[in-house]
DNA sequence: GTCGCTTACGGTTATCGTAACGATC
DNA sequence: GATCGTTACGATAACCGTAAGCGAC
């Protein structure tokens, strides 16, 4: 029953031609309408407003005070609907929008500033939330949903199809390495070499170090013995390289940069692990369109983060 | 063929409406529509942004990041849309406006006073720009359309219906006076005496001096005899009081105030001259809806300023 | 008579309501 | 099975276009 009161926004931009072209055949000629369709628009607006917006003068039209008035706020009122919508749509095709997004070291330092220089650039009006942090943290604020997006190692626990979505990006070896002249390449690689030397690892609760110290125990030694303990991916070739000791990194870091050409891979099966890096997002959760966007563009530009994972 | 795209405000409140109530069923029952016209207002919006606004969260609809933003954009637009009705709906009757008033002296200090407080209690958003001038001035600037309204007596020149509507608003009678002692009132009253007195009397120009002129003139005297000139209305009846000189002013100066009070109408038939007072618009300008309230508002108060130029 | 706007009338499009359907809790 | 949203379809209302009408120049 109850009709709603309001200004319709077609009639309000045949209004403004109208009054702009001055006269009704040359507006309606410019909208693609007709004359009697403009005279009704008219017509409308004074029906819905109670008030005269032109007057007769001759046989023109011309403003009333009120019309005058009118003229005034419809252009305005017009231009910022036409804003929003343009805003809107930018927020649904993920041109603008928030994404907050999870990280892991490795991949932060990998592939974030790549991607997200892309999607700056695709996408300037996107603002970003970058948490770097170890991966069962930033997976459990994915959980509670505040996080849109976790850059990290595909693990067992974020294989669960149902609850997340997972993107893989690349596949990355972590291997066992020390300095070019480290004298434990002088003699063949063995498992009890690898034992016998010193090591510099991450902290004990990260993934990888994990994995290499259970890689220990299973084939019988004790794990590796540890004399420096850093949480700094960084810093890790260079001191490797000028400690003189063993380290478990990314093989990505190897020949990379300045420190990264001092490193040698200690190649061994035993000490070699393989795993997925990817995204990571919560299915229940909303998929923002600039956070689709991210993913996308993480997609298409894969081959930039192939090539370390391989078989050598 | 060329299809406008622009947001439908009607949508946009049955978007809010839906947003604020949580639900369709309770949104529908709130705007007097059914569920499925709301279902297809979301679609519509939808469409036309090329944006989801809502998503299914079990068998809810909760907003997206669009959404959430476009709902806030909505609240703004459609705010601002119902002050622009009202704002015009108000030019349209005439509570808000812009009135150029020209005005007799005489006018201006017997009528706009009364007038304009009544307008501006009635609508409080009218402005006024207030010109008193004399009257060939004004009807001038009245036909190059730099007034709206005169006020001031309904000449010959106003007369002319075609051009001109007039509103009569009072009869007004000029009359001679002087101050209650004066030797005039001693002896019976003639042209004679009068034109043996001398007189204060306003510029040349203007038409109640020039009637007095003729007056005198055509009944064979030569015209009075000036010995003072002023253009100050409120100065009169106290030069008047103190001078001992005659003068020629509105019956409705006699008896009020303390130098009213002082005066005395010298009462001969053919020195009364019996004028109408009132307004003047030109027909072919625009009649403001302010400027009409003003008019009617001066119309029903028209008892209040009768009873000056009647026969006594 | 021409020009500019309006009115009248028929056709098209869009929105709405009723009813049936589908999914979630 | 009850609730909430969607789809289908017929009815209604809004808008547009064609053609005729009216007043000003």
């Amino acid at each position: 029953m109850g009709k709603i009161a309001m200004i319709d926004l077609r009639d309000a931009t045949y209004f403004v031609a109208i009054a702009d072209a001055g006269n009704l055949a040359l507006a309606a000629e410019k909208l693609g309408r007709t004359q009697p369709a403009l005279t009704k628009c008219i017509r409308r607006l004074e029906d819905d407003l109670r008030t005269e917006l032109f007057r007769h003068e001759g046989r023109r039209l011309v403003l009333t005070e009120a019309g005058i008035v009118f003229l005034a706020r419809m252009r305005s009122l017009i231009g910022h609907a036409a804003e929003i919508r343009r805003e809107i749509a930018d927020l649904g095709v993920g041109i603008a929008g928030h994404i907050r997004i999870g990280s892991a070291a490795t991949a932060a330092e990998y592939m974030l500033p790549l991607l997200t220089a892309e999607l700056i650039r695709q996408a300037p009006a996107v603002t970003l939330d970058l948490t770097v942090g170890m991966n069962d943290v930033l997976v459990q604020a994915l959980i509670e949903k505040n996080l849109d997006l976790v850059f990290g190692p595909l693990t067992e626990a974020t294989g669960d199809t149902d609850r997340f979505e997972s993107f893989s990006l690349a596949t990355d070896a972590a291997v066992a390495v020390a300095s070019r002249d480290h004298p434990i390449f002088d003699s063949p690689i063995t498992m009890e070499s690898l034992a016998a030397h010193k090591w510099v690892l991450s902290r004990p609760a990260v993934a990888t170090r994990q994995w290499l110290q259970e890689r220990f125990r299973s084939l019988g030694f004790d794990g590796p013995q540890v004399q420096m303990e850093t949480s700094s991916i960084s810093l890790l070739p260079r001191l490797i390289a000028e400690t003189k000791l063993l380290s478990f990194i990314s093989r990505r870091n190897l020949g990379a940069g300045a420190a990264g050409a001092q490193l040698k891979e200690i190649p061994l099966e035993e000490t070699t692990m393989l795993r997925e890096f990817g995204i990571i997002r919560l299915r229940s959760a909303y998929f923002t369109p600039a956070a689709r966007l991210l993913v996308e563009i993480a997609e298409a530009r894969k081959a930039d983060f192939a090539g370390a994972g391989e078989a050598r």
